[in-house]
DNA sequence: GAAAACATTTGCCATTTGGCAAAAAGCGAT
DNA sequence: ATCGCTTTTTGCCAAATGGCAAATGTTTTC
């Protein structure tokens, strides 16, 4: 919980009260690896919050192929914001990648807290807009550069992460076959 | 003037008095092709809403090549968000593609305006996340197709823009040389 | 610990895309 | 219409990546 706390404050002061409130609202929920947070064709009714584990956003492009949009890591926001925000269907599946630790609220008590807390909606805005920044940042960069730039960029920046998920959603994220991508680790050693 | 004032309530509604404000502060400006409206390495002061025109953000990236990042048609938002809100150099340049006419607000009456308008900071906080959101959705799929189906799609979402903006643009937007959209283009007729 | 299930690597070859430079086409100014 | 400039197309070949299937390696289950 202190590490849910000590995010929220990188965003915004709120008093001891106000913590103890939002705090009260969050549930524990344990998600085993494979297991799904929240599904395409279903309406999202969570907000998660990672405090163990890795978990990936995944969708299937017209072709069938499973693409993974990207991987989220502990101590970051887990949401599919559009399905949560406007109560519609989503187009991708939030899944969690291992075994994962996560703190959950409810669509309900997350409104409540947002119309309760004055200076909540503040924060929470700011927390979004900085991790949709985040993706942009993260994802632009594999649109121009080549495989082996995009998988040594990848290393560099997500060390923690390389080694905790399977290769093929990595290959995904990467926009790269899998086997490319096992030839490029080949070439780089 | 009617153009922003609509796609301010699109996002939430406001009375005729708070309108008047907003538009109060607006200034147009013109802006000739291949002119800068915030450039990489300078604090971004501006926010502004295209009236007439395409703009394009791009960079540099470690090779020295220019990447076209987004293009930004018609009753859209144009700022450097990262470097506007935090007053930080900007790493990337908003430039207009064809002659612009934009509405511009400076920083200092972006900020009056939301310390004095009731509301508005939830409306502009509203029209970034989707603003974002949009971003992720067009430049996601750029990472997982074939070039082919890249141009493709550009051409069904993007007709106004596509015989707007030089091969070159298109191309580095699509991650691909110019020749090979140049020869992909070929094939398709 | 063996079998089954799953994940990763590899070989082979086809296809796509890049790099470079020259040619062609388009465009504006005179 | 012509010149000069920029943009786009094309040819040629090299390099990167994909597709498929088999082989190898790893993990899980019983």
């Amino acid at each position: 919980m202190k590490e849910l706390v000590n995010f929220i404050l990188q965003y915004g002061n709120l008093n001891q009260q106000q913590i103890d409130l939002i705090t009260s609202k969050a549930s524990e929920l344990e998600l085993p690896k494979d297991e799904y947070f929240s599904e395409a064709g279903k309406i999202s009714t969570q907000v998660g919050f990672v405090l163990d584990g890795v978990m990936r956003v995944c969708y299937y492009d017209n072709k069938g192929e499973e693409i993974t949009k990207y991987f989220i890591d502990e101590k970051n926001l887990v949401v599919d914001l559009e399905s949560f925000q406007n109560s519609i269907c989503s187009s991708a599946y939030v899944q969690a990648v291992t075994d994962c630790k996560l703190l959950v609220f409810s669509k309900h008590d997350w409104e409540e807290l947002l119309n309760t807390i004055v200076g909540w909606d503040a924060i929470v805005h700011k927390i979004i807009a900085r991790a949709l920044m985040q993706k942009i940042e993260r994802r632009s960069p594999l649109v121009s550069e080549d495989a082996t730039t995009r998988y040594l960029s990848f290393m560099e920046k997500y060390p923690k992460i390389l080694n905790r998920i399977p290769l093929s959603y990595l290959a995904s994220y990467l926009g790269i076959t899998q086997s490319s991508l096992s030839r490029i680790r080949k070439n780089i050693r």
